[in-house]
DNA sequence: GAGTTTGAAACT
DNA sequence: CAGTTTCAAACTC
C-alpha cells in the first residue's frame, strides 16, 4: 500500500523494503544433521517471509458492481445523503476509489474510510484530524490533485472521478467540495449524462470467474485479473507505463483494448522483463520498460535508446508498421524456438506485486513469493536433490559394495561434485543472479545432451526442469546463439535410462517442493485470517516500525489493515483465494513419497 | 522543479 | 461515431 504512496514525484516503485514478520521455519526436522540442507532451508524460509503483510487489493477485488444486473444505483436518489469530508489518510492507502466502485457517487466519501459513508451515510464526519506526518519519517505528502482548469469538477480531476472531495489537494479554483456542492452536483450529473457508468470502476472483475475446484493450476494463475471495461487506446506505452490505464490496475490488457503494439499480455516478453527487474531495482524496471517499448528486447533491438525519443517525426516518414491491434497472444517460446515447458506457477506468484499504483488488485500471495524466492527455491530442490544422491549413492555401497564399482564410482563421483557445487552456490549469492542462470545455461546448453554437465554433473530432470525457469529469467542471455539443445530431447533420452538414483532424487525434490507449497498455502492463510482478524480488533495506536532491517515484527496485526473499510473486506468466501489448500499437489505424488 | 509525453475525457 | 482539443498525470531530464 505505501504504493499508492501518494507519495510524490517517486515514479514506479517505491517499496519501503519492511522486512518480514514472521517466520515459517522450513528448517524442520528434515534437515537436522545437513548444514546444507539446513542453510538452504532457511534461505527458502526467510525468502518466503520477507514480503510485509500488505494488505489491500485483494479487498477491493470483490467488488463487482457491473456483474450484478443491479440496477444502477442513480446517485441523486438520496438527496438525503450528504457527502463526507474526505479525509486525510494516515497511511498511505492506495488511491481508494479510483477504480473502485462508488454507489454513492453523489456523495464524496472520504478518502481512506468509506466506511463511514456505508455505516453512517447521513451523517457527514468532519472528518477526524488524522495525518500529520507519520513520525516514522513518510512525510505523507497529502498529495492528491494539481488540476488547475477544471476546476476539480470533471473526470480529469482524480478526486471528481474518485467520488472524494478535494482534500489537501494542490488544486486550483477547485469547486470538488462541500462549499460548491451544488456546482459539483451539477457536474456530476452532467458527467453522468455523458457516460452512466463515469463513477463506476473500470475494472471488471476476473474473466476467469470462479474459481470452483481445487485446480492446482488455479494457484498460479494468472498474475493479474480483472479487466477493463472500456480498455485502452494506448498507442505508444506499450501498455507497459502508467500512462496505460491497464497496466496502472496491474491487470493485463483485454480484448476490450484497443491498444496498438501491446505489450501487456500474458507471455509477453517485454513484460516480464520488466517483472524481471525485481522491485528492488527501479531503474533497471524502467529500461526494462523502455526497452520494451521500443523493441530492445522483444525484437532485435534494432533501435537504440537514443533513438526512442525522436522518433516521433521518423515515425510518420518511415513507420510503415503494422501496427497490431489489441493484445497478442503469443504461444509461448523461448528466443531458441523451444516451447517452455511449463512457466510454473511460482513464476506467476511474483509477477502481480509490483506495480505500486493507486489501485491494485493482486492475489493474497503475491506478496509473500517474489523472484528470489524462487531461486532460493530452487537452490534448496537442488541441494535437496544432490543429497538424495547422495544418499543414494552412499546405500547402495553399502548393499553391494563388492559387487559393482563403475556404478558405484559414478555416483558417488558425481554427488560429491554436486554437494561441493551446492554449497558454493548459496554461500555466494551475490552472484546468484547470473551465476546461477549461466551455470543452467552451460549446463543445458553447451555441449551437453544427456543432462550430464560438462564437469560431469548430473541432472535430474525435475531439476532441469526446475533451472528451465530460472534460465528463462536470464533474459539479457543475447549473446547465446540458437545453439541450444531442445529439453525435451534430452529429457528424453533421459528418461529411458533413467537411473534409480535420478527416481530418488525427483522424489526428494518433490516432497521437498511439496513443503514448500504447504508452506506457502500456510503463510497465505495466516495472511488471510490476520486480515480477516484485523477488522474485528481495532488497533488505535498503530506503531508503525520502520523495520530497519531486522526481523522485528510480532505477530501484530498490520496497521494497515485497520484501515480497509468494512465494505471492501475480504468475503467470508476467502476461500477462492486458495483454492488447493487441502491438496497441494496432485495425488501421484503420493505414490511412492511416504516415509 | 521545469519540460515533455501520454492517453483519457471533453468537445465539436 | 470520428477527429480534435483539453487536461492532468506519468515520465524524463
Ligand atoms: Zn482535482
Ligand atoms: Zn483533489
Ligand atoms: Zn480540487
Ligand atoms: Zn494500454
Ligand atoms: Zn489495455
Ligand atoms: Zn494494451
Amino acid at each position: 500500500m505505501e504504493q499508492g504512496g501518494q507519495s510524490a514525484a517517486a515514479p514506479a516503485g517505491d517499496f519501503p523494503p519492511k522486512k518480514l514478520a514472521r517466520q515459517l521455519d522450513f528448517t524442520s526436522a528434515a534437515y537436522s544433521g545437513n548444514p546444507a540442507l539446513a542453510a538452504a532451508a532457511a534461505a527458502v524460509s526467510r525468502a518466503l517471509q520477507t514480503r510485509p503483510p500488505q494488505i489491500q487489493p485483494q479487498t477491493t477485488i470483490h467488488v463487482q458492481p457491473q456483474q450484478q444486473p443491479q440496477p444502477k444505483p442513480l446517485p441523486q436518489l438520496q438527496p438525503k445523503l450528504q457527502p463526507v469530508a474526505p479525509q486525510q489518510n494516515h497511511l498511505p492507502h492506495v488511491r481508494p476509489p479510483t477504480l473502485v466502485q462508488q454507489h454513492l457517487l453523489s456523495q464524496p466519501i472520504a478518502r481512506p474510510m468509506p466506511t463511514v459513508v456505508a455505516m453512517k451515510p447521513e451523517s457527514p464526519k468532519p472528518r477526524p484530524r488524522s495525518m500529520h506526518e507519520m513520525k516514522d519519517g513518510t512525510p505523507t505528502k497529502k498529495k492528491c490533485c494539481n488540476c488547475r482548469h477544471s476546476r476539480c469538477l470533471k473526470l480529469y480531476c482524480e478526486c471528481f472521478a474518485s467520488g472524494v472531495y478535494c482534500d489537501g489537494c494542490n488544486c486550483t479554483n477547485c469547486f470538488n467540495n462541500v462549499e460548491n456542492e451544488a456546482a459539483r452536483r451539477d457536474a456530476v450529473d452532467a458527467t453522468l449524462e455523458r457516460n452512466p457508468d463515469a463513477f463506476r470502476p473500470k475494472i471488471g472483475s476476473s474473466p476467469h470467474g470462479t474459481i470452483r475446484d481445487n485446480v492446482p493450476e488455479a494457484v498460479g494463475e494468472l498474475p493479474l485479473v480483472g479487466k477493463h471495461n472500456k480498455g485502452c487506446h494506448c498507442k505508444k506505452s506499450g501498455c507497459l507505463k502508467k500512462y496505460c490505464e491497464c497496466f496502472q490496475a496491474n491487470i493485463l490488457c483485454s480484448e476490450n483494448c484497443k491498444c496498438m503494439d501491446c505489450k501487456n499480455f500474458d507471455g509477453s516478453e517485454e513484460r516480464r522483463a520488466l517483472f524481471h527487474g525485481d522491485q528492488r531495482n527501479t531503474m533497471y524496471m524502467q529500461q526494462a520498460a523502455n526497452a520494451a517499448i521500443n523493441g530492445a528486447i522483444g525484437h532485435a533491438g534494432l533501435m537504440s535508446p537514443s533513438n526512442s525519443r525522436k522518433r516521433k517525426t521518423s515515425d510518420l516518414a518511415l513507420g510503415q508498421t503494422i501496427h497490431r491491434m489489441g493484445p497478442v497472444p503469443v504461444v509461448n517460446q523461448q528466443r531458441n524456438g523451444m516451447p517452455i515447458p511449463h512457466s510454473g506457477p511460482l513464476n506467476h506468484l511474483t509477477a502481480a506485486a509490483m506495480i505500486p499504483s493507486k489501485v491494485t488488485y493482486r492475489p493474497l500471495l503475491s506478496d509473500i513469493v517474489q523472484n528470489e524466492d524462487v531461486k532460493e527455491l530452487c537452490k534448496l530442490l537442488v541441494v535437496v536433490s544432490g543429497e538424495a544422491a547422495k544418499a543414494f549413492a552412499g546405500r547402495k555401497a553399502l548393499e553391494e559394495k563388492q559387487s559393482e564399482k563403475e556404478d558405484q564410482t559414478e555416483s558417488s563421483l558425481a554427488s560429491t561434485k554436486d554437494n561441493k557445487e551446492e554449497d558454493s552456490a548459496i554461500q555466494k549469492p551475490s552472484a546468484d543472479d547470473r551465476s546461477s542462470g549461466t551455470h543452467v545455461d552451460e549446463a543445458s546448453g553447451s555441449d551437453t545432451v544427456d543432462g550430464q554437465k560438462a564437469d560431469g554433473r548430473p541432472m535430474s530432470p525435475s531439476t532441469l526442469a526446475l533451472m528451465c525457469d530460472e534460465e528463462d529469467a536470464v533474459f539479457m542471455e543475447s549473446s547465446r546463439g540458437p545453439t541450444l539443445v531442445p529439453p525435451h530431447t534430452s529429457n528424453f533420452a533421459f528418461v529411458e535410462s533413467m537411473p534409480e538414483v535420478y527416481a530418488e532424487q525427483e522424489k526428494s525434490v518433490l516432497i521437498e517442493f511439496r513443503e514448500c507449497l504447504r508452506k506457502l498455502v500456510t503463510c497465505g492463510r495466516m495472511k488471510e485470517e490476520r486480515f480477516a482478524t484485523s477488522f474485528r480488533v481495532e488497533t488505535p495506536s498503530q506503531q508503525d516500525i520502520p523495520a530497519t532491517n531486522g526481523v522485528i515484527k510480532p505477530p501484530a496485526i498490520p496497521s494497515k489493515a485497520a484501515q480497509v473499510p468494512p465494505i471492501l473486506r475480504p468475503t467470508p468466501s476467502n476461500s477462492t483465494k486458495l483454492p488447493v489448500v487441502t491438496s497441494p499437489l496432485p495425488g501421484h505424488l503420493d505414490k511412492k513419497t511416504k516415509d
